[in-house]
DNA sequence: GATATTAAATACCTATCGGTATATAAATAT
DNA sequence: ATATTTATATACCGATAGGTATTTAATATC
């Protein structure tokens, strides 16, 4: 079992993965050509079809390593932190700032490609896929809201379905806005507001 | 001056924008094809060119129609309304509702054509146009704000920037929930979340 | 060194893209 | 009735879309 037989790769399999999801999550998946990407990786066709198959088949690679590497972690800081409210306020900024990085394309590359879901040239495979990562955050986000009230962390009283809508629509919003080019400062502060409405204790 | 002369025009222009409306919104302008175009017009190219140029500028044209039927009114009935919460409250209800219509696509044609807005595909006067109408909304948000404290309505020691951050980065994300399926109800439950940030007089 | 195996480069495929030239049909003006 | 004007339908344009067949280059095994 010594190294693979026939030619070696010349290129990094999984740098082109990531300069593949830099166009998807930049322009989006109806957005971005064959054109682009051989011009974006400096290959040609047939390499890129040899490493990853077809676009469809592409853009689901690039999105797996998105979920893996941005949302994965939102949802695992959510699980692992004690407090409910630093849980959701962490994610929250957490979120904000990888929106508006200076590294990476503005806004969420889900967000971006959800919005073109319905096009013909969209399959129902990616547009499941599309769908699922962007109800992963939501959910985590009501399930983290449920075991804090049932560990009483959050009053009974406290409305938990609206509470999740709440903080998913705005988890949402600041990708739109991310990508329209808002600030990260303002981002913040819409995240501030947001927590004001976290839930007290009642007074008895 | 008697009727114009030449072969009258066999269809109605102004249905054949809605119909290219529709499918901008549903679709964005990368996911709509002239051969879209033309099946749920029942026309044919040459006819579309005819009546509205090429596709950049039917798209404006449809965009054009969009802003002054959905945004328009809600920006007018912000200026309209005395009580800036109820003038808040309101935008947010009828834009909940708006977007989850059953006689309409999903969603906000403005927030789901501004997601691919990089795509070189994509013309800088349509980028533009999308832009210019992405930030009508929060423009007025922020001066009906900035208003109210001016005239005593909002306290002094509230942030009005933060607050515009907020509610239109929360509307932003009412679109994009409304985009993914998620049922009018939650975006209720949001829109009334959202609502209790709104600041009260402190007491003396 | 011969051979099997894999990668890369060139060239090509069909389908569709946005857009148009041309010819014909239908109306008005004279 | 004829000329003029406008709309429609057919057919077509070059460019590009996603995808592939084929040839050539580079490695490992025998």
């Amino acid at each position: 079992m010594a190294g693979s037989r026939g030619r070696p790769r010349s290129f990094d399999k999984q740098e082109v993965l990531e300069q593949a999801l830099g166009l998807f999550w930049r322009r989006g998946y109806l957005g971005t050509s064959y054109q682009d990407l051989c011009a974006e990786t400096g290959l040609t066709k047939p390499s890129l079809y040899a490493a990853y198959g077809n676009k469809e088949k592409t853009f689901l690679a690039a999105l797996d390593l998105y979920v893996s590497r941005y949302v994965q972690p939102g949802i695992e800081g959510l699980k692992n932190e004690h407090d409910p409210r630093e849980a959701i306020h962490r994610l929250l900024v957490e979120t904000a700032k990888a929106l508006t990085a200076q590294d990476t394309p503005p806004g969420c590359m889900i967000a971006t490609n959800a919005a073109c879901v319905e096009a013909p040239d969209i399959s129902l495979t990616i547009a499941d896929a599309i769908k699922a990562a962007a109800e992963m955050t939501v959910k985590s986000i009501s399930t983290c809201l449920a075991n804090a009230q049932a560990t009483g962390q959050i009053p009974l009283n406290a409305n938990i379905d609206a509470l999740t809508a709440f903080y998913g629509t705005l988890i949402t919003g600041l990708s739109g806005m991310a990508k329209q080019g808002t600030p990260q400062l303002e981002l913040m502060q819409a995240v501030d507001v947001a927590m004001q409405v976290w839930p007290s204790e009642p007074p008895d």
